[in-house]
DNA sequence: CGAGACGTTGAAGAAGGTCAATGCAAGTGG
DNA sequence: CCACTTGCATTGACCTTCTTCAACGTCTCG
């Protein structure tokens, strides 16, 4: 569960990432210097419950951080997209999960190390302040969608949202890089209700969807329309 | 809706608060000498897309943050009781509204001189990174809770968050600072539903309401069970 | 006192969940 | 190479939970 981190040169590292909504810290000291480790789809970078080693920064593939509670429900927190991190902003054990929804590759750096330097590096420590302040605003953000939103809303700010992480080939074709009930795990919603609600967006002629995976947006507006 | 803040002493300002959830900044560097501004309820310190020109540390009260849709829905992102902060974390204009719940004192300071102590002060900064931590694990919290709780595991989990929140006189005596309205705009429900819900868990004897704003707990256990 | 804000309760309706069947593509083993 | 399995997505029928709409009670404050 907890394989040790293995040296290898990141060969994946996108640069060219647009991402609208957070504010990466590009550069976080320190990090150049991490060892990358790969990780295979539905692998867990950390469960719930392990001590916090490590701050990771993900270099390629999608990273989801979920709560599972005692009878299997989940609440998937965030999607890490490539040049966010995980581990930030939390005290003693970790309290998610962090598993990959396919594969990835990240850069680790010790948890103790990234402190030690934060408090006596002054930038280091804004651009940590920085980086969680981003955190903090992608989950209310979600917070507002799934306390407010009906089923359409929810899936409609998620396409938009998504739109403006991943790395996408082409303008306003998303992939979707994570199963339906990851999607559903993160909107408070069923794998069900996901799908009858792509299908919907699908019969409105605002998304088309290609290969299962590979969603286009045919009308932005409206989708942003009813994302609300 | 944003008068000018007005010097005063902080004479309501409590110490002996327990908050086991929340890691607040004790004696965050400048607030002590920032200056008391007295809230009415109802009013708001500020609101969304006014500039972000202070932070404020809560002396008394409590205020809402939350985010208003444009047909009137509205989700309530936190609660910040005595002792917590609000305004950090940020970018730019305020992306949500902050409105006393009930009479409040906040204590205000320049975010500007903030962010100009933070960027030569490691400690400082580091300060504010575990202040903005704590908010982030109060969000996600908050959206398990929401994503996946039912009515009734909502507004159980909401009490016991309360339970290490609020400064109570006696223990399992809760006081609720604000409206049905806040708590179903918090927990993304009607105020029906809390209404019944908090009625069901009287009929259940897990609690006991007093004067309408008061839950006593008469059997915490129970009440941890049903918030899963 | 009367008006307004807030809370509670009941009845009806809708959104989404649950259960179940089907489809489909990618392994896997004979 | 083909039968079989396995994992994932889709769709339909039914059901539960919560919302909506409405009425009423209570308290406060002008």
């Amino acid at each position: 569960m907890y394989s040790a981190p293995q040296t290898e040169q990141a060969t994946g590292f996108k640069t060219g990432r647009k991402a609208p909504n957070r504010h990466p810290v590009d550069g976080l000291d320190g990090f150049h210097s991490g060892t990358v480790r790969r990780i295979e789809a539905k692998e867990h970078v950390f469960c719930e419950g392990d001590p916090r080693t490590h701050v990771y920064r993900i270099e390629d593939g999608v990273i989801a951080l979920s709560k599972v509670l005692s009878d299997g429900r989940r609440q998937i927190i965030d999607f890490a997209y490539p040049g966010d991190y995980i581990g930030l902003g939390m005290f003693g054990d970790h309290v998610f999960d962090a598993q990959a929804t396919c594969a990835c590759k990240v850069r680790c750096l010790p948890t103790s190390q990234l402190e030690h330097d934060a408090a006596r590096d002054p930038a280091l420590a804004f651009r940590l302040y920085n980086a969680v302040s981003a955190e903090l605003s992608a989950a209310r953000r979600l917070l507002v969608s799934v306390g407010q939103g009906t089923a359409m809303e929810r899936i409609a700010s998620f396409l938009i949202e998504l739109k403006g992480r991943s790395g996408h080939l082409e303008e306003d074709l998303i992939n979707l890089p994570m199963r339906r009930s990851d999607i559903a795990d993160l909107l408070g919603l069923t794998i069900e209700t996901v799908s009858r609600t792509l299908t919907k967006l699908r019969m409105m002629r605002v998304i088309e969807i290609q290969n299962g995976n590979d969603v286009r947006i045919l009308d932005a507006n409206r989708l942003e329309e009813i994302a609300g």
